[in-house]
DNA sequence: GATCCGTGGAC
DNA sequence: TGTCCAAGGAT
């Protein structure tokens, strides 16, 4: 087994940098997509764009990046929106943590930037949310500071210009192609460049199938010259997907109310809304009645003969999520209408729902809540008109 | 440095 | 059905 080079390659030099620069450029000119944030010198919403293009694809976004535009059209009104309403324009995104720091960022720039996001690299870096990417893009962008932008396109695009091998997954390469990106960069237009190089990368330079004879760089790409652009980049393999099981109860009231927790304001779909569940201990088949009559109990409900009513799957890319869901049922008093929280309602002792959830309450329309893909998947599971729904007397 | 954090597109 | 991986950041 022959160990991997992981030297650094030299760089380009000076002449091939400027025929990058110019040819960069003028193929984004004529090339470029037609994308809402590119419609905008606002910093505001390039800033609401970059954050949501993290991770996620252009097509993706486009949706979201409109809605929340119209909703919260400026730094000023996103600082004095609830977290709430942050969080229902970006349910279905994902990464949510993103949502909790833009709202974040939003009132420290209030505080401290007198309502103005603040042009410099380095001061960017600082706020919420703002890593070395997002500062870069938003200062060139922007503020047409002279800063590199180097997020996944970018890498792949350089590794392949340079033949570069070393695993683009270490914050060290990183760092490093961060610093032959600020050499590259033009003295002026630097915005237009940084975009040009993610532009490349995810419409010439993909993953797959690149279009090299096409490419505006083939003359000074390296790995073009030698047949290699599939070779690179490099990344250390991901772990496998760690199972995760969990119970959920589905428990309507009398006045058809649905039971529904918010999740902690940290952590995974932090402060969105789901069916109660609890982990339960790793098995293929449903985890059995004990678990929902616990959480029964703990919300002060009958759960009278529970059965796994439904079989959720869910993928993210460090789990692989499987939920039963379980279906209650309600004591008749217990739904008196003055009461807007279960706990004020039945008085239950301290338990690992409590503790766990930031807040449990009856819902008529639970749809109106910012719920994930998974919270939306459970709901569909037992609301499913066509399968009728599953009432808790039917068990 | 390794791990966590979502979802959907592409193949 | 499985795998990879997107305009990354925080811990």
């Amino acid at each position: 087994m022959e160990i991997k080079g992981s030297v650094s390659v030299p760089p380009l030099d000076a002449l091939a940098v400027r025929t990058l620069r110019r040819r960069l450029l003028r193929w984004f000119a004529a090339f470029q997509r037609d994308l809402p944030w590119r419609k905008t010198r606002d910093p505001y919403a390039i800033w609401i764009s970059e954050v949501m293009l993290q991770q996620t694809q252009v097509a993706t976004v486009i949706p979201y990046y409109n809605r929340f535009l119209i909703q919260l059209p400026d730094i000023k009104t996103l600082a004095n929106a609830d977290i709430e309403a942050v969080l229902a324009l970006w349910a279905g995104l994902g990464y949510y943590r993103r949502a909790h720091q833009m709202h974040r960022a939003a009132r420290e720039i209030l505080v401290k930037h007198d309502g103005q996001l603040p042009s410099r690299f380095a001061e960017l870096l600082r706020l919420p949310g703002f890593g070395p990417y997002t500062a870069g893009a938003v200062g060139s962008i922007a503020f047409g500071q002279r800063v590199p932008a180097v997020d996944g396109n970018v890498l792949r695009v350089m590794t392949r210009i340079l033949a570069d091998n070393r695993n683009i997954r270490a914050p060290e390469t990183q760092r490093e192609f961060r610093a032959a990106a600020q050499d590259w960069l033009p003295s002026r237009r630097v915005g237009a460049f940084n975009q040009a190089l993610m532009e490349l990368g995810a419409t010439i330079c993909t993953v797959r199938n690149p279009q090299c004879r096409i490419c505006p760089l083939n003359a000074v790409c390296r790995s073009f010259q030698t047949g290699t652009p599939m070779q690179y980049p490099v990344r250390t393999r991901r772990e496998t997907r760690r199972h995760l099981y969990l119970a959920a109860i589905f428990v309507v009231s009398d006045r058809n109310q649905v039971l529904m927790a918010r999740r902690p304001s940290a952590g995974l779909w932090a402060g969105l809304w789901e069916l109660p569940s609890l982990e339960v201990s790793g098995s293929a088949g449903p985890p059995g009645d004990r678990w929902a009559m616990q959480m029964g109990r703990e919300l002060g409900i009958v759960l009278r003969h529970p059965q796994p009513v439904k079989r959720i799957n869910h993928t993210l890319t460090h789990r692989e999520i499987t939920v039963w869901i379980y279906a209650g049922m309600v004591p008749g008093r217990r739904d008196r209408g003055h009461h807007s929280s279960v706990r004020a309602a039945i008085r239950v002792p301290a338990s690992g729902l409590w503790d766990h959830y930031a807040d449990i309450q009856w819902m008529v329309d639970p749809h109106q809540l910012p719920l994930s893909v998974l919270a939306k998947k459970q709901l569909a599971a037992v609301q499913a008109p066509e399968r009728r729904t599953v009432r808790p007397d039917e068990i």
